[in-house]
DNA sequence: TAATAAATGTTACATTATAACATTGCATTT
DNA sequence: AAATGCAATGTTATAATGTAACATTTATTA
């Protein structure tokens, strides 16, 4: 399989998003299955609530959403499910906005470039083989061993620009 | 001039860092001087205490050691300095550590990346052509316009790694 | 079934950041 | 020098983000 893929492209914004979330609630049960661990309700709510769209979620937003269903609900009910995506790489944070978004491929265990755009929110998400690969050579030119990349970047995404959107 | 450069190495840890100090403060001022703004004793003060080190330093604790001289101070006075100096290119922000750290070449506006050291918390920074180059190829692919940049890569540093320190 | 571990509930609090309005200080014009 | 205007800082309060610590419940296994 190629390394140099698209994760998560940017979506039209009439595409039909039942699709994506389905598939990665069926990735994320492939997935725990597959590594003996427990996709419980609440994990699979939180993942659903952060896949309702390819914008990033705050925390706080999908605690207020699970509190509708869920009363009992409190911050650490979302943070350690959010946790527990992460750890499994079915969600994404993205640090420049404290703020969560699904991953498209969590099979192949990875960290990601993100590309966000300021006008629509939404976020492209690569795994660029080249990109690592270059970043791992000048770490290795200063004798550094990288652990984990966050390459997260802002702009405009090619329907926004079209449709000549500024914000 | 080269694109290529590293604006702050990871440094020595016996290094004499008064001079670093020194040279970040009289770049500051020489900036601010030809762009007609004001570098205030405040915005100084600020600016000498996220460069006390090489390691990202905390907002709060910058409030902190303010509050010692000035006290007056409250969040306000250290978050607006810092939104100063980070529009002037003097800090960075780190955005998966909520940190701030000095900017080494405060001359050439860049985003830079971030080589932060997980053992003994130092961060180096670069700005690099080839890295920015490359990021710009891939999402002109995508038809996306790039506003800024953010790379923040987590590792160990050569020193560390060769001390055999682990954290 | 009892023991254990994992997950969730619950309360409290820590950390990070901003809004809103008051005051002060500096620069320019008169 | 006085009046004006604007930038900077002071001040209070609160919003937003995230975690510690311990209790309870649920699932798994001995």
């Amino acid at each position: 399989m190629s390394k140099n893929k698209i994760i998560s492209p940017f979506r039209p914004s009439a595409h039909k998003h039942q699709d994506c979330l389905q598939s990665a609630v069926k990735a994320a049960k492939t997935h725990c299955d597959e590594s003996g661990l427990r996709l419980t309700p609440l994990r699979q709510q939180v993942l659903e609530l952060v896949w309702q769209s390819h914008e990033p979620v705050k925390a706080y937003d999908v605690l207020d959403k699970l509190k509708q269903e869920h009363s009992s609900s409190a911050p650490p009910t979302v943070y350690r499910a959010l946790d527990f995506l992460q750890e499994q790489g079915l969600v994404h944070k993205i640090e420049s906005l404290n703020a969560y978004v699904g991953c498209g491929n969590p099979e192949n265990s990875h960290s990601g470039q993100f590309f966000i755009c300021q006008c629509c929110g939404s976020v492209a998400e690569l795994d660029d083989a080249d990109i690592s690969r270059l970043i791992q050579k000048k770490a290795s030119q200063m004798g550094f061993k990288i652990d984990d990349e966050m390459v997260e970047i802002n702009g405009h995404c090619q329907e926004c620009l079209v449709a000549g959107k500024s914000k």
